[in-house]
RNA sequence: GGGCGGUUAGCUCAGCGGUAGAGCAUCGGUCUUACACACCGGUGGCCACAGGUUCGAAUCCUGUACCGCCCACCA
């Protein structure tokens, strides 16, 4: 029995004072230190590095509880767990927000000035063109943005009491991370997994770089179907297609009809003659082609959509690619063997008015022309467009951080070979447990409807080089063929400044020399890298057989196309194994009318006042209370309730460890009836506990101690618990209580570290010898199995306080008033 | 067009084969030596709709309707 002296205990409870607190004390005890030499099976999580750049809100805070509710959990359990933190600032929004900041432009061939800083630009400065800056110092323009970024986040992190472990920090372009990125890529290119090829990429105009098939979404867009008769070469016919694309008629290379289509059977074979340009394209039957959508007759360009470039592919059509990759129509002669015609200069004039224009400009121009009766090519003075263009909305593919549609562009990229991996992929991710269950398919659902290999270069410079130059051969050609790649001892390397094994920089970009690749990786080509980040991989070789695979990937159902898609798919290439064994798929936080929070409808809200005004403990109870992966809506008054719990966790803590009387073993029916129902609960809590239904068991323990413990236990015992002429009982009490609230407190320390540490210290930390609750054995079954029955006698005793409790408020008195009588009976079963 | 979730009290959600639940809100009562930031008691629901299985369905099956998410070849 813990007796301590009562005046000890606090009257009342600040939040942010215990926070600052418990924080500091956590940090010098190492609470959360990860042990390697420690016995017992790890347990590994997989932490989603945040995008620094980004802005704070709910959402973090709600699904980093999630993962910190259950490594809690599992330490209690005496797990050694490793909880790391990453940051990644590598890519995209981080290059944006640099190049505002200082007001710079990344350029590869700038040479490197060492030691560069600068200030955030000042209007002058901004006045003048940006400064142009080596790819190494925008690095560290990056990073060193960035670190204030992380510095928020950390401080957002330790004021939720993320149990991580600060000293496994890492970001997705410090060194570790870049060397592991590159290693990943040589043991794929060892492996024969990887492969460039110049080929027809989804292409983003404003950010000029590829994108792969997972960043790419649908948006609606209003466009037009726009009817353009065709001629048939050598005969009077003629034909008109509906298409939403007539700027990209130059770039026609065939024309296409439904095999078995009577309009159009006669025409297979025969050549059509664009209208305007006056090319000869081939007029070619497939089966994808729907006679009901627009004439049922459309033309083939390079390349207005994915199916362009698969007609394109099994057609062997030639290539007259016009849209340039900064989305503007490059400047193209007609009359070559490109870009033949049957009236060469009469195609050039009527080019020359959309040479340069962007897409969209072109798109109007070239409706303009086709209004002129001398651009047909059917030879019947009628106008190539026919009416009016007639408006519609139709899907779009875009960047998922792009403003224009995607255009398919014929570049050089490298790419990773999963197509003919499918199979082994989907059976991967039937290896893995999925919590909630469901999220399963929409994994399985990405993985089989995969169309492309693996895209994985950026024309990019904030990012992870590629370890590669090619040798430039004696006439200037770059055999990309034969690439050089860097030695693993190397790494991590910047081809662009560094040189390949043997060659002198005077050779760099000359005839007999080599050329550095200046392209970047995806930044899912390190992010997919985590787990082996974490680890150390190679670099660590027995921390990572100890820590790989993981056990735990949290991370948002938007992204299993991508994070969790990659992630697998990399262990599955280096190592032939499953990343991790459990992914738990978080929610979203929707705004209180069901709308997903996003920047852009400035519905965010940002957590640090929430903190502020509720405290930590209550802002976790918000979070943990939704189950893995139902989206909640935000409610501020669960945060009222979550508020309130801690309070009353508070001073029921107080009012059981005021209470000391004899140390005698709970022996009161009363009280080993408690205790029964506590065993149960602590079986029950387990159980969901082991499952990641933390949820559930949140509100179990709550109900629990809300119900059975301080509104009824301990009402029915506090005067036994003080009584001067019942020795026996009032020991069976206080033992009772205080095992109760010992159990409970543990119960909610994974949810609610803060207060209940607070109480653990004021007798549990000693008496148990555990200064940290969140170090502390979680309650288990064979703890409480000593106190046995009295399950009905508690049942009754409940039954009869509310007996009391309802005759009293029906006569108006107060639950205080003396009762001068009372009888109880069984009741009638 | 395909896949996956959801639809339960005014609100936020739990329950997922055996008499409809919690919290908040609402109405009424109580200052009770842990807590009035508390406690006690009440009001409130054809469990989206239609069929089916079952002794019994909010719960299982089949459809339908909405809401949301993911995906799909953009003519």
């Amino acid at each position: 029995m813990i007796t301590i002296d009562p005046t000890t205990l606090g009257s009342h409870f600040e939040s942010r004072e215990a926070e600052e607190k418990w924080d500091r004390r956590w940090s010098e005890a190492g609470v959360y230190r990860w042990d390697p030499a420690a016995a017992g099976q790890p347990f590994v999580v997989d932490t989603p590095p945040p995008t620094v750049s980004g802005s704070l809100h709910v959402g973090h805070v709600f699904s980093y509880t999630h993962t910190d509710v259950i490594a809690r959990h599992r330490r209690m359990l005496g797990q050694p767990v490793f909880y790391p933190m990453g940051w990644d600032d590598n890519g995209l929004p981080t290059e944006r927000r640099v190049q505002n900041y200082f007001h710079v432009r990344c350029e590869t061939h700038v040479p490197p000035e060492p030691g560069l800083q600068l200030p955030m630009a000042d209007d002058a400065t901004r006045k003048q063109p940006p400064r142009k800056v080596s790819r190494a110092n925008f690095i560290e323009l990056c990073l060193a943005l960035t670190r204030e970024d992380e510095q928020a986040f950390k401080s957002l992190w330790q004021r939720l009491a993320l149990s991580v472990d600060w000293s496994l920090e890492y970001s997705t372009i410090d060194e570790r991370a870049r060397r592991i990125a590159q290693l990943s890529f040589l043991d794929l290119w060892k492996k024969g997994h990887v492969y460039n090829l110049e080929a027809p990429t989804m292409w983003d105009v404003d950010f000029r770089t590829a994108v792969a098939q997972a960043e790419v979404e649908d948006r609606p867009v209003r466009g037009a179907f726009h009817d353009i008769r065709f001629g048939v070469e050598g005969t009077q016919r003629s034909f008109v297609i509906s298409t939403t694309r007539p700027e990209l008629l130059p770039a026609c290379v065939g024309v296409a009809a439904h095999p078995e289509d009577e309009r159009y059977k006669d025409l297979f074979g025969k050549r059509a003659v664009t209208p305007l340009f006056r090319v000869p394209v081939r007029i070619f039957p497939t089966t994808l082609a729907d006679p009901e959508k627009g004439t049922g007759i459309l033309m083939v360009c390079t390349f207005g959509d994915a199916t362009d470039v698969q007609w394109w592919r099994e057609e062997q059509l030639p290539l007259r690619q016009v849209i340039g990759p900064d989305g503007r129509l490059a400047g193209v002669r007609f009359g070559t063997e490109a870009f033949p015609s049957l009236d060469p200069q009469a195609a050039q004039d009527f080019y020359g008015h959309l040479a340069d224009c962007s897409v969209k400009e072109a798109q109007k121009r070239i409706v303009e022309l086709l209004r002129d009766p001398a651009g047909s090519a059917a030879g019947d003075g009628q106008a190539p467009l026919q009416g009016e263009p007639r408006p519609l909305e139709h899907p779009v593919k875009f960047f998922e951080k792009g403003d224009r549609p995607l255009e398919f562009i014929t570049t050089r990229q490298w790419f990773v070979r999963l197509m003919d991996k499918k199979e082994r992929l989907i059976e991967a991710g039937e290896r893995i447990q999925w919590h909630p269950e469901f999220m399963r398919a929409r994994y399985r659902n990405w993985t089989e409807n995969l169309q492309i290999d693996w895209c994985i270069s950026r024309q990019r410079y904030f990012g992870v080089p590629f370890p590669v130059w090619y040798p430039v051969d004696q006439d200037g050609r770059v055999r990309h063929d034969r690439p050089i790649l860097a030695e693993q001892k190397d790494l991590p390397v910047d081809p662009t400044s560094q040189l390949p094994p043997g060659f002198t920089e005077s050779q760099r970009d000359q005839k007999g020399g080599f050329t550095g690749e200046n392209d970047v990786f995806d930044t899912w080509f390190t992010s997919s890298l985590t787990p082996q980040i974490a680890s150390g991989w190679w670099l660590r070789p027995e921390a990572h057989q100890k820590l790989f695979p993981m056990d735990l990937r949290p991370q948002s159902h938007e992204i299993i196309r991508t994070w969790a898609f990659y992630t697998i798919a990399k262990a599955l290439l280096h190592e032939d194994q499953i990343p991790w064994k459990h992914v738990g798929i978080s929610g979203w936080v929707l705004d209180p009318d069901r709308k997903k929070m996003s920047k852009s409808k400035g519905n965010v809200l940002t957590p640090m006042h929430l903190l502020d005004s509720y405290g930590s403990d209550a802002v976790r109870y918000w979070s943990a209370g939704a189950k893995l992966g139902v989206d909640t809506a935000f409610d501020e008054k669960v945060l009222k309730v979550g508020k309130r719990l801690v309070l009353k966790l508070f001073n029921a803590s107080k009012l059981v460890l005021s209470m000391s009387g004899p140390d005698l073993p709970p022996s009161r029916p009363l009280d080993l009836g408690f205790l029964t129902r506590l065993r149960e609960l602590v079986e029950r809590a387990s159980r969901q506990m082991d499952g990641f239904e933390f949820a559930t068991a949140l509100d179990e323990i709550e109900r629990f101690f809300w119900g059975s413990f301080t509104d009824s236990y301990a009402e029915l015992v506090k005067g036994r618990a003080r009584a001067e002429d019942d020795p026996e009982g009032r020991g069976s009490a206080v033992n009772a209580l205080q095992i109760g609230l010992k159990a409970l407190l543990r119960l909610f320390a994974p949810f609610l570290p803060y207060i209940t540490e607070e109480c653990w210290s004021w007798g549990y930390a000693a008496h148990e010898g555990q200064p940290s609750i969140h170090r502390a054995p979680w309650p288990t079954v064979a703890e409480l199995s000593g106190f046995a029955g009295g399950g009905a006698d508690f049942a009754a005793a409940v039954a009869a306080l509310q007996a009391v409790h309802r005759a009293k408020t029906q006569a108006g008195a107060s639950v205080g008033r003396q009762v001068a009588f009372l009888r109880l009976a069984a009741s009638p079963a």
